[in-house]
RNA sequence: GUGCGCUUAGCUCAGCUGGAUAGAGCGUUUGGCUACGGACCAAAAGGUCGGGGGUUCGAAUCCUCUAGCGCACGCCA
């Protein structure tokens, strides 16, 4: 259906027209000044050079015109031509009943749904999540999750980092250390073990000490690179070894990004798409595009319209490795072969802007990429301490996501149970902690945009005032324990039928609520999460009001009540729908 | 050096396509539980929108200069 501030301006647009002016002019806005009405209309003013008439006049004639109108309560011209707006209570009954009764609240339906993909994620095997991953696992989700209610389909692929050196570090290392194992003995030609020689928190040990070691001592990275190249040669013992890395290593990725409430449609990696690089690579040079440069392969991505030099976009080393270039350029080419998206989005560290410029200009010169096909970089800025500097643990190291996890989880838990008016058993407590801890950090990385840098601040994140996930699900939960008691009292919800507004307060949350579909539609248009967040803040901020001013339950008149509790319904469903394309859940009861 | 981004209340952040008196939250001060959930609500104080210039009837928003900070700039990912 069509979305609320287009109904109101295609009556304000009849009225220009009626009045003889441009209807474009008709364009009506929330009113930035609430004490004096709802919404507003400046056409009047923009409308003055070409009328050559004072804006005030203009305003009158359509005040005039706006005579009897079944959508305006009252028109009011202001000085220097301001119209100013508010709606006649009916009429707002009548939309919000038609939203209630469509699908999604009346969303329509893109014309032409596209299918989409969206790289996020982003992790190594072998190597645990840290808070750097988070911003792209959670941003990514929204961004996946607001694109498909809104009616596309969309895919969302992790993007495993499982090929390359890494790998061949934790076979060296491994080798050092188990030499009898199997996996190294180049004669065996029997069946290798099914259970991985290592646990998942070896591999996260092994990793580092690996990578420390290559580093200083010259002669282990030389194995390290051969161990990486008989790897990516199929080496059987190896690729057996890789096998158990992945195994153990996705068992274990799976768990965490699970207890995020993230979840991925694909599950591919770089080694996906290894075997596809010699082919793409010979294309690039037989199109003529790629050139050795400095001893390197090459493509030039410069533009004429460029304010600055671009480098080349690098295929393959002067030693003829690939790279992070090579292996992102062929998963587009394997994407687009056997998934055919009309977009990819990529939400990753802001940092890599110019290299995924570099790498998006390659694809389309290449033809990897059809002209029309979309290629977005979609770049978060970093979550920073109190400090204003990247957030790092008490010592001063990287700090895991898991220990994040658990430190929220803690908080919100003793939040809960330092509560003196309910308590809960400590079994529940410690389920509705996890859910509302995980509110309060996705909401507090959500509720900024997402391209600048943020500070993760516990403390306030966790708290229940003020704009934060906990305040989103208490107000949720009131609703809900409202609704629990009304069927106690023997109502039934879908006899429930909204009435016109009776207070300013419930008039303001029934405009809020009126305004979903165009919140929406702008959230995916942008790929904002943040505004899905101020959006129901400003829902949430409005039924609270609306609540304390308003005793519900003991309402005598029975249509007024019920109305109400219409409203209360419709309220609840839009704030779930909401937080569920943000990525988290409302506990019944908190 | 070049390019990109940021700078809004003490702190953390909004500000839609240029509109009226620049908005929230936290913190501060004050008020509200014999209540459907007080993990809440209401009110007050708090601003040279980094600075200068320009465009416009009108600028936090657009242009330009400038300062401070951050980031990126071919063989890392």
């Amino acid at each position: 259906m069509e979305k609320f501030l287009d109904v109101i301006s295609d009556e304000m647009k009849r009225a220009f027209l009626a009045a003889g002016y441009d209807g474009g002019l008709g364009k009506v806005t929330p009113s930035n000044r609430p004490d004096l009405c709802e919404y507003q209309c400046n056409g009047a003013m923009a409308g003055a050079k070409q009328y050559k008439k004072a804006p005030i006049m203009i305003a009158q004639d359509v005040v005039k015109a706006l005579e009897g109108s079944a959508v305006f309560s009252e028109v009011s011209a202001v000085n220097p031509g301001f119209l100013n707006l508010k709606l006649q209570e009916g009429f707002v009954k009548e939309y919000l009943a038609r939203m209630g009764k469509e699908e999604k609240f009346g969303l329509e339906k893109p014309e032409r749904p596209k299918k989409i993909m969206i790289d996020y994620g982003g992790p190594n095997v072998a190597k645990p999540l840290h808070v750097g991953h988070l911003r792209s696992a959670i941003i990514g989700e929204s961004v996946k999750r607001i694109a498909r209610y809104v009616g596309h389909e969309v895919i969302g692929d992790i993007h495993l980092g499982d090929w390359g050196l890494q790998m061949g570090l934790i076979i060296t290392e491994l080798q050092e250390r188990r030499p009898e194992l199997v996996y190294f003995d180049g004669d065996f030609e029997g069946e290798y073990p099914e259970e991985a020689p290592f646990t998942i928190a070896q591999l996260e040990e092994i990793y580092p000490t690996a990578s420390g070691k290559s580093k200083s001592d010259a002669a282990y990275k030389e194995k390290a690179m051969d161990a990486t190249f008989k790897l990516q040669s199929g080496v059987r013992g190896y690729r057996a070894l890789w096998k158990h890395i992945m195994e153990v290593s996705l068992a274990d990725l799976k768990r965490n990004y699970h207890n995020l409430n993230v979840e991925f449609d694909l599950w591919k990696g770089e080694s996906d798409v290894h075997d596809l690089i010699p082919a793409m690579v010979e294309e690039m040079k037989k199109g003529g595009h790629a050139y050795i440069s400095e001893g390197a392969l090459v493509v030039d991505v410069k533009e004429e319209t460029d304010t600055k030099e671009i480098p080349p976009c690098m295929i393959l080393k002067s030693d003829g490795a690939s790279l992070y270039n090579t292996t992102d350029l062929a998963t587009i080419k394997d994407r687009m072969e056997n998934i055919g998206p009309d977009e990819i989005i990529y939400v990753v560290d802001k940092r890599q802007e110019l290299y995924f410029e570099q790498v998006f200009r390659c694809a389309r010169k290449t033809g990897l990429v059809r002209p029309e096909t979309g290629l977005k970089f979609l770049g978060f800025g970093t979550m920073n301490g109190k400090d204003g500097k990247p957030f790092k643990t008490r010592e001063g190291g990287v700090m895991r996501l898991s220990s994040l996890i658990e430190e929220i989880n803690e908080e919100m838990y003793r939040k809960i149970m330092s509560q003196e008016s309910r308590s809960m058993p400590e079994e529940e407590a410690k389920e509705t902690a996890k859910v509302v801890a995980l509110s309060a950090l996705k909401y507090g990385d959500l509720s900024n945009q997402a391209s600048k840098d943020y500070i993760f601040d516990i403390d306030r994140f966790t708290s229940s005032e003020g704009d934060t996930g906990p305040y989103i699900l208490y107000t949720i939960a009131r609703i809900k324990s409202i609704l629990a008691k009304y069927k106690e009292m023997g109502g039934r919800l879908s006899d429930a039928a909204l009435q016109p507004a009776d207070s300013g307060a419930e008039k303001d949350l029934m405009l809020e609520l009126a305004g979903f579909n165009a919140m929406m539609e702008g959230a995916y248009e942008e790929a904002a999460p943040h505004k899905v967040c101020a959006y129901i803040y400003g829902l949430a901020n409005a039924f609270n009001h609306f609540y304390h001013e308003t005793k519900i339950l003991t309402e005598e008149n029975q249509v007024k009540r019920d109305g109400w509790i219409a409203l209360l319904v419709m309220t609840r469903d839009v704030l779930e729908t909401c937080i569920d394309v943000l990525g988290f859940s409302a506990p019944e009861r908190m």
